[in-house]
DNA sequence: TCTGGGGTCCTAGGACCC
DNA sequence: TCTGGGGTCCTAGGACCC
Protein backbone atom coordinates (compact mmCIF):
# COMPACT_ATOMS: atom_id res chain seq x y z
CA UNK A 1 0.00 0.00 0.00
CA UNK A 2 1.13 3.40 -0.78
CA UNK A 3 1.11 6.02 1.72
CA UNK A 4 0.91 9.58 0.11
CA UNK A 5 0.73 13.03 2.17
CA UNK A 6 -0.36 16.72 0.72
CA UNK A 7 1.35 19.64 2.49
CA UNK A 8 -0.54 22.08 2.11
CA UNK A 9 0.08 26.03 3.62
CA UNK A 10 -2.70 27.57 4.99
CA UNK A 11 -3.55 31.18 3.56
CA UNK A 12 -0.25 31.15 2.44
CA UNK A 13 0.22 34.97 1.51
CA UNK A 14 -1.34 36.40 4.42
CA UNK A 15 0.32 34.22 6.85
CA UNK A 16 3.66 35.24 5.55
CA UNK A 17 2.33 39.03 6.14
CA UNK A 18 1.42 38.16 9.67
CA UNK A 19 5.35 36.76 10.42
CA UNK A 20 6.46 40.59 9.50
CA UNK A 21 3.32 42.53 10.34
CA UNK A 22 2.33 41.77 14.03
CA UNK A 23 -0.47 44.35 13.90
CA UNK A 24 -2.64 42.30 11.18
CA UNK A 25 -2.51 38.94 13.36
CA UNK A 26 -5.68 37.48 12.91
CA UNK A 27 -6.95 40.38 11.90
CA UNK A 28 -9.24 40.60 8.42
CA UNK A 29 -6.54 40.98 6.20
CA UNK A 30 -5.98 40.58 1.95
CA UNK A 31 -3.20 40.32 0.17
CA UNK A 32 -3.83 41.92 -3.25
CA UNK A 33 -3.33 44.98 -5.43
CA UNK A 34 -4.49 48.17 -3.85
CA UNK A 35 -7.91 48.89 -4.19
CA UNK A 36 -7.36 52.75 -4.36
CA UNK A 37 -4.45 53.09 -6.96
CA UNK A 38 -5.38 54.27 -10.36
CA UNK A 39 -7.92 51.87 -11.91
CA UNK A 40 -7.68 49.66 -9.15
CA UNK A 41 -7.58 46.22 -11.06
CA UNK A 42 -6.63 42.87 -10.13
CA UNK A 43 -8.43 40.44 -7.41
CA UNK A 44 -7.35 39.28 -3.79
CA UNK A 45 -4.76 36.54 -4.08
CA UNK A 46 -4.91 35.54 -0.27
CA UNK A 47 -7.68 36.69 2.32
CA UNK A 48 -7.13 35.76 5.84
CA UNK A 49 -9.71 33.52 7.73
CA UNK A 50 -10.79 36.88 9.53
CA UNK A 51 -11.51 38.02 6.37
CA UNK A 52 -13.64 35.11 4.82
CA UNK A 53 -15.56 35.85 7.48
CA UNK A 54 -17.22 38.41 5.69
CA UNK A 55 -17.58 36.65 2.58
CA UNK A 56 -13.91 37.81 0.94
CA UNK A 57 -12.36 35.42 -1.35
CA UNK A 58 -9.72 34.79 -3.06
CA UNK A 59 -9.87 35.32 -6.94
CA UNK A 60 -12.43 38.02 -5.93
CA UNK A 61 -12.09 41.42 -7.75
CA UNK A 62 -10.52 43.68 -4.89
CA UNK A 63 -12.87 46.26 -5.69
CA UNK A 64 -15.19 43.69 -4.49
CA UNK A 65 -13.90 43.63 -0.91
CA UNK A 66 -13.02 47.09 -1.06
CA UNK A 67 -16.86 47.78 -0.98
CA UNK A 68 -17.67 44.89 1.05
CA UNK A 69 -14.81 46.05 4.00
CA UNK A 70 -13.37 49.56 3.65
CA UNK A 71 -11.11 48.79 5.96
CA UNK A 72 -9.61 45.61 5.78
CA UNK A 73 -5.57 45.55 5.75
CA UNK A 74 -4.72 45.68 2.24
CA UNK A 75 -1.05 43.93 1.89
CA UNK A 76 0.68 44.71 -1.67
CA UNK A 77 2.04 41.03 -2.95
CA UNK A 78 5.66 40.60 -2.40
CA UNK A 79 6.53 37.08 -4.17
CA UNK A 80 10.69 37.20 -3.44
CA UNK A 81 9.34 36.67 0.11
CA UNK A 82 6.90 34.25 -0.42
CA UNK A 83 9.28 32.29 -2.74
CA UNK A 84 11.94 32.51 0.56
CA UNK A 85 9.55 31.51 2.87
CA UNK A 86 8.11 28.65 0.24
CA UNK A 87 12.05 27.34 0.11
CA UNK A 88 12.10 27.08 3.68
CA UNK A 89 9.25 25.00 4.16
CA UNK A 90 10.19 22.79 1.27
CA UNK A 91 13.63 21.94 2.79
CA UNK A 92 11.86 20.91 5.83
CA UNK A 93 9.07 18.83 4.21
CA UNK A 94 11.87 16.92 2.33
CA UNK A 95 13.39 15.90 5.07
CA UNK A 96 10.11 13.69 5.91
CA UNK A 97 9.94 11.91 2.38
CA UNK A 98 10.68 8.93 0.51
CA UNK A 99 10.26 11.17 -2.78
CA UNK A 100 8.80 15.00 -2.86
CA UNK A 101 7.09 16.96 -5.34
CA UNK A 102 6.34 20.32 -5.12
CA UNK A 103 2.67 21.10 -6.96
CA UNK A 104 2.83 25.00 -6.54
CA UNK A 105 4.18 27.48 -4.23
CA UNK A 106 2.46 26.59 -0.88
CA UNK A 107 1.60 22.83 -1.79
CA UNK A 108 3.68 19.56 -1.63
CA UNK A 109 2.80 15.80 -2.56
CA UNK A 110 5.44 13.69 -0.45
CA UNK A 111 5.63 9.56 -0.22
CA UNK A 112 6.12 8.45 3.15
CA UNK A 113 5.48 4.96 1.89
CA UNK A 114 8.81 3.66 3.27
CA UNK A 115 9.13 5.65 6.41
CA UNK A 116 5.48 4.91 7.37
CA UNK A 117 4.36 1.43 8.08
CA UNK A 118 0.66 2.44 8.30
CA UNK A 119 -2.10 5.02 8.81
CA UNK A 120 -1.37 5.30 12.31
CA UNK A 121 1.74 5.99 11.90
CA UNK A 122 1.79 8.43 9.06
CA UNK A 123 -0.43 10.23 11.08
CA UNK A 124 2.50 10.54 13.96
CA UNK A 125 4.73 11.43 11.22
CA UNK A 126 2.97 13.86 9.80
CA UNK A 127 2.10 15.53 13.16
CA UNK A 128 5.94 15.61 13.65
CA UNK A 129 6.24 17.66 10.10
CA UNK A 130 3.43 20.29 10.95
CA UNK A 131 4.36 20.91 14.54
CA UNK A 132 7.84 21.73 13.10
CA UNK A 133 6.46 23.82 9.91
CA UNK A 134 5.00 25.57 12.87
CA UNK A 135 7.81 25.93 15.67
CA UNK A 136 10.75 26.98 13.10
CA UNK A 137 8.72 28.88 10.42
CA UNK A 138 5.75 29.64 12.44
CA UNK A 139 3.33 29.42 9.72
CA UNK A 140 0.33 26.85 10.13
CA UNK A 141 -0.62 24.11 7.35
CA UNK A 142 -3.07 21.24 6.40
CA UNK A 143 -1.96 17.59 5.51
CA UNK A 144 -4.10 14.95 4.11
CA UNK A 145 -2.86 12.11 4.06
CA UNK A 146 -4.40 8.72 2.05
CA UNK A 147 -3.31 5.76 -0.65
CA UNK A 148 -2.75 8.39 -3.34
CA UNK A 149 -2.07 11.64 -4.36
CA UNK A 150 -5.70 12.34 -5.58
CA UNK A 151 -7.33 11.49 -2.33
CA UNK A 152 -4.39 12.84 -0.24
CA UNK A 153 -5.55 16.01 -2.39
CA UNK A 154 -9.78 15.76 -1.28
CA UNK A 155 -8.38 14.67 2.53
CA UNK A 156 -5.89 17.97 2.80
CA UNK A 157 -9.79 19.65 1.62
CA UNK A 158 -11.39 18.31 4.93
CA UNK A 159 -8.43 19.28 7.19
CA UNK A 160 -8.13 23.30 7.33
CA UNK A 161 -7.83 24.98 8.43
CA UNK A 162 -4.64 24.26 10.10
CA UNK A 163 -5.55 20.33 10.82
CA UNK A 164 -4.17 16.79 9.77
CA UNK A 165 -7.26 14.59 8.04
CA UNK A 166 -6.63 10.80 7.09
CA UNK A 167 -8.72 9.23 4.83
CA UNK A 168 -8.27 5.35 4.51
CA UNK A 169 -8.21 3.61 1.32
CA UNK A 170 -11.78 1.59 2.79
CA UNK A 171 -13.19 5.39 3.86
CA UNK A 172 -12.66 6.99 0.23
CA UNK A 173 -16.26 6.20 -1.36
CA UNK A 174 -18.23 7.50 2.07
CA UNK A 175 -15.60 10.51 2.15
CA UNK A 176 -16.03 11.40 -1.21
CA UNK A 177 -19.75 10.36 -1.39
CA UNK A 178 -21.96 13.44 -0.72
CA UNK A 179 -19.56 16.35 -1.94
CA UNK A 180 -20.66 18.33 -4.76
CA UNK A 181 -19.04 17.05 -8.44
CA UNK A 182 -17.34 20.61 -8.30
CA UNK A 183 -15.11 19.99 -4.81
CA UNK A 184 -13.61 17.08 -6.95
CA UNK A 185 -10.06 17.49 -7.81
CA UNK A 186 -9.83 18.51 -11.64
CA UNK A 187 -13.40 19.31 -12.18
CA UNK A 188 -13.71 23.50 -12.61
CA UNK A 189 -16.86 25.57 -12.71
CA UNK A 190 -17.25 24.61 -16.97
CA UNK A 191 -16.85 21.27 -16.44
CA UNK A 192 -19.35 21.16 -13.23
CA UNK A 193 -22.10 22.88 -14.71
CA UNK A 194 -22.01 19.78 -17.66
CA UNK A 195 -22.01 17.54 -15.45
CA UNK A 196 -25.24 18.60 -13.41
CA UNK A 197 -26.67 18.98 -16.49
CA UNK A 198 -26.22 15.63 -17.18
CA UNK A 199 -27.90 14.97 -13.58
CA UNK A 200 -24.30 14.04 -11.79
CA UNK A 201 -24.96 16.58 -8.59
CA UNK A 202 -22.50 14.77 -6.23
CA UNK A 203 -18.96 13.06 -6.60
CA UNK A 204 -21.07 9.82 -5.59
CA UNK A 205 -23.26 10.06 -8.61
CA UNK A 206 -20.33 10.37 -10.89
CA UNK A 207 -18.59 7.36 -9.26
CA UNK A 208 -22.00 5.43 -10.09
CA UNK A 209 -22.36 6.20 -13.36
CA UNK A 210 -21.82 4.07 -16.54
CA UNK A 211 -18.53 4.63 -17.40
CA UNK A 212 -19.14 4.06 -20.76
CA UNK A 213 -21.44 6.56 -20.69
CA UNK A 214 -19.05 8.67 -19.29
CA UNK A 215 -17.34 8.23 -21.79
CA UNK A 216 -19.47 9.00 -24.76
CA UNK A 217 -20.58 12.37 -23.22
CA UNK A 218 -17.33 13.59 -22.06
CA UNK A 219 -14.63 11.38 -24.20
CA UNK A 220 -11.25 10.41 -22.85
CA UNK A 221 -12.10 12.98 -19.99
CA UNK A 222 -14.89 10.60 -19.17
CA UNK A 223 -12.96 7.82 -17.99
CA UNK A 224 -10.68 9.89 -15.73
CA UNK A 225 -13.70 11.83 -14.10
CA UNK A 226 -14.93 7.94 -13.59
CA UNK A 227 -11.66 6.95 -11.71
CA UNK A 228 -11.11 10.41 -9.73
CA UNK A 229 -14.90 9.99 -8.49
CA UNK A 230 -14.01 6.34 -6.97
CA UNK A 231 -10.97 7.62 -5.43
CA UNK A 232 -8.96 6.07 -8.27
CA UNK A 233 -5.10 7.77 -8.84
CA UNK A 234 -2.04 5.96 -9.89
CA UNK A 235 0.20 8.51 -10.58
CA UNK A 236 3.18 8.66 -9.13
CA UNK A 237 5.00 11.32 -6.79
CA UNK A 238 6.97 13.08 -9.23
CA UNK A 239 10.61 13.74 -8.73
CA UNK A 240 12.18 14.73 -11.54
CA UNK A 241 10.06 17.54 -12.76
CA UNK A 242 11.23 20.01 -15.36
CA UNK A 243 9.58 23.57 -16.18
CA UNK A 244 7.68 23.94 -19.65
CA UNK A 245 7.25 27.30 -20.02
CA UNK A 246 8.37 31.00 -18.64
CA UNK A 247 6.17 33.58 -19.01
CA UNK A 248 4.92 37.20 -17.93
CA UNK A 249 1.76 39.27 -18.18
CA UNK A 250 0.60 42.33 -17.22
CA UNK A 251 -2.64 44.05 -16.86
CA UNK A 252 -2.94 47.76 -17.92
CA UNK A 253 -4.09 50.40 -15.47
CA UNK A 254 -6.50 51.45 -17.94
CA UNK A 255 -6.89 50.16 -21.29
CA UNK A 256 -4.87 51.04 -24.30
CA UNK A 257 -3.82 51.09 -27.91
CA UNK A 258 -0.43 53.37 -27.72
CA UNK A 259 2.22 51.10 -29.61
CA UNK A 260 4.59 52.94 -26.98
CA UNK A 261 3.41 51.76 -24.03
CA UNK A 262 2.69 48.42 -25.41
CA UNK A 263 6.04 47.80 -26.84
CA UNK A 264 7.70 49.15 -23.58
CA UNK A 265 5.56 46.04 -21.69
CA UNK A 266 6.79 43.65 -24.12
CA UNK A 267 10.29 44.40 -23.43
CA UNK A 268 10.25 44.69 -19.86
CA UNK A 269 8.16 41.66 -19.99
CA UNK A 270 10.95 39.90 -21.99
CA UNK A 271 13.73 40.99 -20.25
CA UNK A 272 12.22 39.45 -17.22
CA UNK A 273 11.20 36.41 -18.97
CA UNK A 274 15.09 36.23 -20.59
CA UNK A 275 16.62 36.42 -17.13
CA UNK A 276 14.56 33.52 -15.51
CA UNK A 277 15.43 31.24 -18.37
CA UNK A 278 19.43 32.47 -18.03
CA UNK A 279 19.15 31.37 -14.04
CA UNK A 280 17.45 28.17 -14.94
CA UNK A 281 19.47 27.16 -17.86
CA UNK A 282 17.05 26.41 -20.66
CA UNK A 283 17.08 27.04 -24.42
CA UNK A 284 13.68 27.86 -25.95
CA UNK A 285 11.97 27.54 -29.33
CA UNK A 286 8.95 29.22 -29.19
CA UNK A 287 7.52 32.40 -28.15
CA UNK A 288 3.93 33.19 -27.67
CA UNK A 289 2.01 36.69 -26.62
CA UNK A 290 -0.80 36.92 -25.19
CA UNK A 291 -3.42 39.69 -26.08
CA UNK A 292 -6.30 40.49 -23.85
CA UNK A 293 -8.70 43.07 -25.04
CA UNK A 294 -11.11 45.78 -23.20
CA UNK A 295 -13.92 42.81 -24.22
CA UNK A 296 -11.93 40.06 -22.22
CA UNK A 297 -11.81 38.35 -25.60
CA UNK A 298 -7.90 36.97 -25.86
CA UNK A 299 -5.60 35.73 -28.50
CA UNK A 300 -2.62 33.73 -28.56
CA UNK A 301 -0.19 34.40 -31.46
CA UNK A 302 3.09 32.45 -31.19
CA UNK A 303 5.94 31.92 -33.28
CA UNK A 304 8.71 28.51 -33.46
CA UNK A 305 12.40 29.33 -34.06
CA UNK A 306 13.77 27.56 -36.79
CA UNK A 307 16.93 26.09 -34.09
CA UNK A 308 16.49 26.14 -30.12
CA UNK A 309 17.89 29.86 -29.04
CA UNK A 310 19.39 31.18 -25.35
CA UNK A 311 19.59 34.87 -27.06
CA UNK A 312 17.63 36.40 -24.58
CA UNK A 313 17.43 39.54 -26.65
CA UNK A 314 15.25 37.68 -29.54
CA UNK A 315 12.56 37.38 -27.41
CA UNK A 316 11.29 41.10 -27.43
CA UNK A 317 12.04 41.24 -30.68
CA UNK A 318 10.10 38.13 -31.96
CA UNK A 319 6.91 39.30 -29.36
CA UNK A 320 7.35 42.82 -30.75
CA UNK A 321 7.03 41.39 -34.47
CA UNK A 322 3.82 39.22 -33.22
CA UNK A 323 2.29 42.28 -31.82
CA UNK A 324 2.61 44.21 -34.90
CA UNK A 325 1.31 41.43 -36.92
CA UNK A 326 -1.48 40.62 -35.20
CA UNK A 327 -2.83 43.75 -32.70
CA UNK A 328 -6.08 44.64 -34.20
CA UNK A 329 -5.81 47.82 -35.17
CA UNK A 330 -8.08 50.54 -33.26
CA UNK A 331 -8.49 47.74 -30.68
CA UNK A 332 -7.54 48.73 -27.14
CA UNK A 333 -5.37 46.15 -25.01
CA UNK A 334 -6.53 45.51 -21.63
CA UNK A 335 -3.42 42.85 -20.77
CA UNK A 336 -0.38 41.79 -22.72
CA UNK A 337 1.91 38.81 -21.92
CA UNK A 338 4.97 37.08 -23.22
CA UNK A 339 6.09 33.40 -22.73
CA UNK A 340 8.87 31.12 -24.02
CA UNK A 341 8.17 27.48 -24.46
CA UNK A 342 9.61 24.25 -26.05
CA UNK A 343 12.30 24.93 -23.26
CA UNK A 344 15.34 21.87 -23.29
CA UNK A 345 18.17 22.68 -20.67
CA UNK A 346 21.51 24.14 -22.29
CA UNK A 347 24.65 23.37 -21.06
CA UNK A 348 27.12 26.15 -22.10
CA UNK A 349 29.75 23.87 -23.29
CA UNK A 350 27.78 22.04 -26.39
CA UNK A 351 27.01 24.10 -29.38
CA UNK A 352 24.32 25.35 -30.26
CA UNK A 353 23.53 23.20 -33.12
CA UNK A 354 22.96 20.19 -30.89
CA UNK A 355 19.44 21.92 -29.56
CA UNK A 356 18.09 22.71 -33.33
C1' DT B 1 -19.03 41.88 -8.49
C1' DC B 2 -16.26 42.73 -12.78
C1' DT B 3 -12.79 39.98 -13.25
C1' DG B 4 -4.40 38.83 -11.73
C1' DG B 5 -0.51 36.16 -12.85
C1' DG B 6 1.96 31.97 -13.07
C1' DG B 7 1.66 27.57 -14.65
C1' DT B 8 0.00 22.51 -16.72
C1' DC B 9 -2.34 19.41 -19.84
C1' DC B 10 -5.37 18.30 -23.70
C1' DT B 11 -7.48 18.70 -28.32
C1' DA B 12 -7.72 19.62 -33.11
C1' DG B 13 -6.75 21.02 -37.81
C1' DG B 14 -3.35 21.71 -41.28
C1' DA B 15 1.31 21.21 -43.27
C1' DC B 16 4.69 18.23 -44.58
C1' DC B 17 7.20 13.94 -45.20
C1' DC B 18 7.53 9.05 -46.18
C1' DT C 1 -7.18 11.00 -62.17
C1' DC C 2 -8.01 9.89 -57.74
C1' DT C 3 -6.48 7.96 -53.74
C1' DG C 4 -4.06 5.48 -48.77
C1' DG C 5 -2.13 5.96 -43.89
C1' DG C 6 1.20 7.20 -40.17
C1' DG C 7 4.10 10.35 -37.76
C1' DT C 8 5.56 14.79 -36.33
C1' DC C 9 5.54 19.62 -36.00
C1' DC C 10 3.15 24.01 -35.77
C1' DT C 11 -0.46 26.95 -34.18
C1' DA C 12 -4.58 28.21 -31.52
C1' DG C 13 -7.68 27.67 -27.96
C1' DG C 14 -9.85 25.83 -23.73
C1' DA C 15 -10.15 23.99 -19.02
C1' DC C 16 -8.11 23.79 -14.80
C1' DC C 17 -5.18 24.73 -10.57
C1' DC C 18 -3.09 27.77 -6.96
Amino acid sequence: MRLIALIDMDYFFVACEELRHREIRGKPAVVGSDPKREGGRGVVMTASYAARKFGIRSGMPISMAYRIKKDLAYVPQDFEYYEEMSAKVMALVKTYADKFEQVSIDEAFIDISKMASGYDEALELMKGLKKEIREKIGLPCSIGISVNKLMAKMASEGAKPDGIKVVKEEDAAVFLAKKPVGELYGVGRKTSRMLEEFGYRTIGDLAKANPVVLVERFKSYGAELHNSANGIDDSDVQENWEVKSISRERTFGRDTSDRHEIVKAIGDMSKEVGEDLKKQGFAYKVVTIKLRYSDFEENLRSRSLTHRSVDTDEIAQVATQLFDKYMEKGEELRKIGVRISNLAKYKGQKRMTEYA
